[in-house]
DNA sequence: ACCCTTGTTCATCGACAGATGAATTTCGAA
DNA sequence: TTCGAAATTCATCTGTCGATGAACAAGGGT
C-alpha cells in the first residue's frame, strides 16, 4: 500500500519538463496556447462574471501554468478584453451582410423592405452561431448578455464593438417604415435590444417558468417570435399618430 | 506644521467608543444599523455584483465595522440574500394590485380587457418606484437587472420571488386576446420581459446610442413605448394564423 | 441593584488573490 | 554553429479577502 502511495507521489510529482515545448508534428495541432487560455475564460466568465473568475481557474481548466495568463494577456482585465474582442468582429461581419444580403435582395426584387425582414436579418446571425457554433459561441453569448447589463463598463464596451450594426438596423427600419421619427426608432430598437440579449443569455428561466412548454434554445422558435414581436412592435411605435 | 500633523493623527485615533452606542433621543432617528448596511450593500451590488463587492467596502460605505455585517447577516451571501428580498414584496405587491385593479375597473365599466392595459399595470409600478423611490429603488432594480442576466442564481432567485406577478399577467392577457395559445403567451412575456429588465438597468446606453434623443430615465417615455411595443406584439405573437 | 441580552470595536487568522522574476528549454534566423 | 527570441515552469511577494473570537458598553427585565 505504501508502495502504490509512494508510486503515486512519484507520478505526481514527475519532473514536469520546462521550457519551450517540442513543436508538435503538423497533423495533429495541439491548439494555440492562447486559444486554449480564451477557451476557458470564456467559459468561465460568461458563467460567474469578471470577479467571480480567479486567474488561477482559467489556468487550471485551459490545463495551463497561470504565469502564461500574464505572459500573453498581461493582467486579468485584458484577458477579458481578448475574450470579448476575439468572436465581436465576426459576429458583427455575419449580422453586417445578412442586413445588406437582404436589403440588397428586396431591391433587386424590385420589393419593399419590411421590419419583419430587418429585423431577421439582424437577429438571426446571433443565434445561428449560438446553436450551431460550438460550445465556444454559446459562452461568449451570454458573456455578451451579462456584459450587457453591467452599468459599468458594459457600456463602453457594447458601444464600441456593437454600435455600427444597431445604426444599420436603424437605417434599414427607417426605409421600411419612411413615416417613423428618430426617436421612435431608437426606443423600438431599446426594446428589441432587451429581448435579444436576454435570449443570448439562455437562463433557463423561460423554460422553467413555462414548464418545459417552450425551449430556449430552439433556434427557429426563438427566432420566429422574436421576429414577430419585435415586428409588430416596431410598426405599432413608429405608426402615425 | 508637524504641529497639525500631530493634532490629525491623534484625531484619528481617537479611542473610538467601543461597546453599544447609547439609544439615541426619539427625535432624530440614526437609522436602524441593519439598513445602512443594506443600502451600502444595494448601492454595490447594483454596480459591481456580488463578486466585484467586498464586505469591507460595504461596511465603508455604511460607516459601520465590519464584524457588523456578519453580526446581522452571517455571510456575505446571506447579504446579499438579505438585499434581494427586502424590496421584492414591496414590489411584487405593488404590480400585483396594479393588475388586479386594472382588471376590476374593466370589468365594472363593462369593458374588454386590453393586452396594453394589462402590460401597463404590469410594468408601470416598477418604473414608477424606480423613478419616485429614491435613490435606494434605482439600486434594487438595477440589482435586479443584472440578477436576471446571471445564468447561475439569477435564475432561482427570480424564479423565487417574480414568478407569481408573471403567471398573472399571462392569465390576464389570455383574457384579454381569447385565442392565445399557452406557448404563444410565453414565448411573448419572454420578450417583454427582456425589455423590461434592460430598462430597470438604466446603464445609460439608450441614451449614447440615440446622441441623447432618449432619455432612458423618462419615466413617461420608457413606460408608453414599452406599452405600444409589448401590446402589438402580444397581439401579433398571438393571433390566429 | 443585578445580570443577561444586544450591539459594537478591535485584533487577528488562514486562505488565496493577482502579479513578477528567474531559470529553463526549444526554435529559427544569421 | 551559434545565439537571441519565444514559450514554458516554478517559487515567491505583497496585499486583501471572508470570517471569527474576545473584550466591552449600554439597555431592560426582574
Amino acid at each position: 500500500m505504501s508502495e502504490t502511495v509512494v508510486t503515486l507521489k512519484t507520478a505526481a510529482k514527475a519532473p514536469a519538463r520546462r521550457g519551450r515545448p517540442p513543436k508538435a508534428a503538423a497533423a495533429e495541432r495541439p491548439a494555440e496556447t492562447s486559444e486554449l487560455i480564451l477557451d476557458a475564460a470564456e467559459d468561465l466568465f460568461s458563467k460567474h462574471g469578471f470577479y467571480g473568475v480567479t486567474i488561477r481557474e482559467v489556468a487550471r481548466e485551459a490545463g495551463v501554468d497561470t504565469a502564461l495568463l500574464h505572459y500573453y494577456f498581461g493582467t486579468k482585465r485584458g484577458l477579458f478584453d481578448a475574450v470579448f474582442l476575439r468572436r465581436a468582429e465576426v459576429m458583427n461581419g455575419d449580422r453586417m451582410r445578412a442586413m445588406n444580403a437582404y436589403a440588397a435582395a428586396a431591391v433587386a426584387a424590385g420589393e419593399p423592405l419590411t421590419p419583419e425582414g430587418v429585423i431577421e436579418a439582424f437577429v438571426k446571425p446571433v443565434f445561428e452561431l449560438s446553436a450551431k457554433g460550438g460550445p465556444g459561441w454559446k459562452h461568449y453569448c451570454a458573456l455578451v448578455s451579462q456584459t450587457n447589463a453591467n452599468p459599468l463598463w458594459g457600456g463602453e464596451a457594447m458601444t464600441r464593438y456593437f454600435d455600427p450594426v444597431v445604426y444599420r438596423l436603424i437605417e434599414l427600419v427607417r426605409q421600411a417604415l419612411p413615416e417613423a421619427e428618430p426617436a421612435d426608432l431608437f426606443w423600438a430598437y431599446h426594446n428589441l435590444s432587451g429581448a435579444l440579449t436576454l435570449s443570448m443569455g439562455e437562463t433557463g428561466r423561460l423554460d422553467r417558468l413555462s414548464g418545459g412548454l417552450c425551449r430556449s434554445g430552439d433556434l427557429d422558435s426563438v427566432l420566429s417570435y422574436m421576429v414577430r414581436f419585435a415586428g409588430a412592435g416596431f410598426r405599432a411605435v413608429c405608426a402615425k399618430p
